[in-house]
DNA sequence: AATGAATGAGTCTTCATTCAT
DNA sequence: TATGAATGAAGACTCATTCAT
């Protein structure tokens, strides 16, 4: 049996970790629901189950937990850019998909924080340049896949082109989660055929 | 009767409007250096050269200036679409002066605090609802500059296809001020060539 | 015409005088309403119908209108106490008007205040003070009236006695005027009998 | 396993109710010092010995000290009328312990705040509404207490009478109270002989 | 005589953070 | 490792008072 080694107790690695993602699993929650001003220390800790205080020997402060929070983030839209990479045709699949986009984009739950992120962002400079890298991350992936994705089109790849292309490609998708916030009802159907309409003409032509 | 003409300066009311927008501008400058709870009343009132009780005089509340604050930027919007409306062909107007749309959006002065905005609007329902009014009153604007130009063009023009284009215009105008926070360096051009592209689709299909 | 002179509008004295009874009685109201602290001077001076800056010509500060404003209630005391000096038979007058003190200790309007006249002399050493002294006065007047009216019946009038009788009449009215803030449906009829038999055994016996 | 007996001292209620009472405590001292409105929590958390914050641990509001100490008067009258019921005869008791009763009212610490109450009951609805509660107890007492005193001598005991008797039984001892605070230097034994007069005749007729 | 714009000290309350246990 | 009691430095807001006009 494997689970010897947990019997021991004193300062394990792993049960750190642990507790640290609870933590953030906790934070997610709190920020979602309040924002991050908005959220207290006391707040989260209720919600990781656990005090106060003690979040404090695995955060330095409550701006360590935004900023591994954001980290998070980042790693879960890195995560749907490799599925996205492992498709046939990736340029195809964001338009057979665009229906998924859409819904994704529209359920205000996941979106309300990377607005928190973004505002938090123009105030806190160790925030901007982290969601900056996390960003460099993501595009270059993005960036990957359009690309290959042209040449087997024999459409132009200069890279200054494709610059244009994915920050207009990126702003729509970041401007939809805005929109879904304060517009909940719109016509998904009508937004799908208007998003295929804009992604075909970006990264077909 | 020497003091005659300076006698009746009791009670000015355009003194009082000064004052107001003396304290919104402020605002303006604190909400975009520190966001909206960032920015305390006492650092509002240093900007506006006031104490912080006078301000009183002419908010109700610290939420009241957030209010006027964004109702004001809501105004801004609305001209320039009225501005839009008065050429002779807006459509081709939008892709015609792309590079200065791209150029307002990039300067991310004015654009800071609508993200603020749209994070308050989404824990604070009276700016949500505020939001949502301005909201639709520029988005009528842009949907009629939009109907009459497809209608001249005798493109289809009913209400759900026009709904999903707006809405995707929106969000990405929207996106590409978020984006100009955390990348301001953003090959202007491109975005350009990016900007036609799209628009065209969305606009003139 | 005696109203000649009061074309003469430089620092009249009598006009002066009027302005200080505006502010008393608008304070009046206020206090009733508002209490001591919850009025502000903002409040009096709308219900006065003049600047607050102005009452700052006929008032030193917001203690002073207290002040003056308690001295107004102990003349109002005093008046009913002098009307009831010229009753044939002032210890039979008090029983007999017994209904018409009940009454007026049981509508609350004019009694709030005093309450908060109490209250406030027990950190107002200024209040407190002036208080005595009004206090002074009234007793003197109701035990001259109780001490002839038991001289003419015969009976006992010493000193000790009689500060003992007054003591216990006064703690009595002033505590009928609290009962009635929170106790507004008392049965009038019973607290009339009741009156009678105390204040029979208290006066005459 | 020295450290065992102290180990479990983990969220001690009894710890949060000794704070509790000790907050309380020094809210007694500072409202009789300067009133409800008068001390400020400030003033408070240094007469507790604590920081201002750390009350709002123990107290959700200034208000809810204030309720809370409201409550504490009520215990301590419903502990005095309780002690009276064990007497062999409580009517006659009342009589014998005038001067105790009068030497209570006369004592001006405990009783300077009750006035505040009062005062505060007048336009904060939440105090007036737990006064009432509270009088309504202690009158229950008082009148059972009265009812079958009066009984066991064959006096008349309809409501509508002892209703009469009751108030103004409270009235005077109430008012007596606020009468001790300016005119601390009442002659006591000649307030025990009118008390004596006065209640024998309210209770014994 | 009269105004009301303006001030600044003071109020209650919140919350990130620390520390004894 | 874990607690939660405790702190203190904010924050928004109120109000008596002053002063230029």
């Amino acid at each position: 049996m494997t689970t010897a080694p947990t019997a021991k107790r004193r300062t394990d690695p792993e049960r750190a970790q642990n507790r640290r993602n609870q933590v953030l699993e906790a934070a997610a929650v709190c920020f979602a629901r309040s924002g991050f001003h908005g959220a207290s220390m006391s707040e989260i800790s209720k919600q990781a189950g656990m005090s106060a205080g003690h979040i404090y020997n695995y955060f330095d402060s409550k701006d360590a937990i935004i900023l591994a929070f954001v980290d998070r983030e980042a790693e879960y839209v890195s995560g749907l850019l490799r599925d996205l990479a492992t498709r046939e045709d990736p340029l195809e699949a964001i338009l057979d998909d665009a229906h998924i986009h859409i819904d994704e984009s529209l359920d205000p739950q996941p979106w309300t924080v990377p607005l928190e992120m973004f505002a938090e962002a123009s105030r806190n400079p160790v925030i901007a340049a982290k969601l900056r890298e996390n960003e460099e991350v993501s595009r270059a992936q993005l960036r990957a896949l359009v690309k290959s994705g042209r040449e087997s089109r024999q459409l132009p790849v200069d890279d200054v082109l494709l610059d244009g292309r994915l920050d207009t490609m990126i702003s729509y998708f970041q401007g939809l989660s805005i929109r879904a916030l304060y517009r909940p009802n719109m016509n998904r159907a009508s937004l799908v055929e208007a998003f295929r309409v804009a992604m075909r003409a970006l990264l077909m032509t």
